[in-house]
DNA sequence: CGCACAATTGAAATTAATCAAACGATGTGG
DNA sequence: CCACATCGTTTGATTAATTTCAATTGTGCG
């Protein structure tokens, strides 16, 4: 299943082929890339590039479609009766948004682009047709996708309340590292399209807590940030901290936080 | 949708009829109810009732039923790689268990038992073959079912990260008072049939803290607290606590966090 | 260039965790 | 039936972590 380290190179990232892509872990992608295969004609759309700033859509739109992030990256942000917000995921390209929709048939959260961006849409109804002609794959798959969601959710529940503020940051930033990998991009050196603020409602943290922890990683020689450019220097010693152990990991690459786990 | 208040009273709680409960708001738990209705043989099958500590299923556990709970109460809890555990969930009668084992095949977690309880078991394929038949019923269930739950998992997540611990307990309290309406039992006398140190674990806190928190609530006259028994004295104050607002509750009742989010 | 916003830094205050101990209920075996 | 062990709960004192307040610096953009 895992296409990881096959030699397969994705030069065009704007051509969607999900195929030869690893992140297709995340099952629901399939019906894109089938879809494609099969010249499902009509079937997924290609919108115009989003700016920075601009929603995909709004907590409350109606929901009709799924959307795969081609290219640029995007946050998920809920807000509550009391109008607090919370920033509940960051998404880059080939992840899905809008399953979030479909249980009350609108949008339980706003997301909105981090730079500009862009997205396929697929309409939901007709990705339910497409899932009856092919019950026993489709079904499963969108099943498997949400409930696979939980228990992403349930594992950043937990991160998100037994670890400390340094522990959690230098999870996020494994995590990130992890997705930048699955899209063969280095894990080692990225782009944190997210502002601070961002990060410090997403981790449950003051933004200048947030700060002031780049700044204890970086002292520490595990990491030299730069505002929203990222340099793992020592990853590590960043999965010790994130799991508490300072020296000597013990748990495998991939096994941290998940910053995309809902959404 | 909601039968609150109109005076259908369920004598017999180990008589399914989920017709006329207002909790199958769980739109999942249909299944049940229709299958009784529909006299569909062998669906469910009612297991003998587990003893306090007892599991119904541990995790890594094959993925094989839905269950209902009819009495009693459950925990769900879950282990991550260091050993870590967090719980996860309570369960009531009524609420549905074993729905996170879809994706992987296997329980991610475990229920345990808080007391003397019993359930109904559900098949999974059999569930399947229900929904395969009726497509645009249960098909549409079990997904908002699911997709339903993220949603409530994001109400967890931001009560659990950007409120303070006082307002975690009063969200917590003012759930299971919920649930207890939602059961017909008294909103304002109940029973907490879970540990001090299951709600500390839960909620992210150290069970000394959840104890003095308890403390200081039955100081302010907003409960009376003994062992495991609660009663809610001001329960107007205790929306104003959970909500971070001394004064004046401007949250409508039934919208605090919920403790079955997630499981 | 300067404005507005984002990020950093420092100091003080607050919150919750930790350490340590006592208390209470429950259950067991003598 | 009572002493005893155990587990869960409560309480107090102390420590550590994180927030808040306040001020400064840096950056992007018109």
């Amino acid at each position: 299943m895992k296409l990881i380290n096959s030699g397969i190179s994705v030069s065009n990232i704007d051509k969607i082929s999900c195929r030869h892509c690893q992140t297709r872990k995340s099952c629901l992608m399939r019906v894109f890339s089938d879809s494609e295969a099969n010249n499902v004609e009509g079937l997924v759309t290609h919108e115009k590039p989003m700016r920075k700033g601009q929603n995909l859509f709004l907590q409350g739109d109606k929901f009709q479609s799924l959307y795969l992030v081609r290219s640029g990256s995007f946050k998920s942000c809920f807000t509550d009766e009391t109008g607090e917000r919370q920033v509940t995921g960051f998404h880059f390209s080939h992840d899905i948004l809008g399953i979030d929709g479909i249980d009350p048939g609108r949008h339980i959260r706003e997301v909105e682009a981090l730079e500009t961006s862009s997205v396929c849409t697929l309409p939901f109804q007709l990705f339910k047709e497409v899932s009856l002609r092919d019950n026993r794959g489709l079904y499963d798959e969108l099943i498997c996708n949400v409930s696979g969601m939980m228990s992403k959710a349930n594992h950043l529940l937990m991160t998100l309340t037994k670890i400390r503020a340094e522990q959690r940051l230098a999870s996020f930033l494994l995590d990130i590292s992890q997705s930048m990998y699955e899209r063969r991009q280095s894990p080692y050196e990225f782009k944190l399209p997210m502002a601070r603020y961002d990060i410090a409602n997403y981790l449950g943290l003051a933004v200048e807590t947030v700060s002031r922890l780049f700044k204890r990683l970086e002292e520490q020689g595990l990491i030299v940030a730069q505002r929203h450019r990222l340099h793992i220097v020592d990853i590590d010693g960043l999965h010790s901290m994130a799991t508490g152990a300072y020296l000597g990991s013990k748990v495998g690459y991939g096994e941290q936080l998940s910053c995309r786990s809902i959404g």
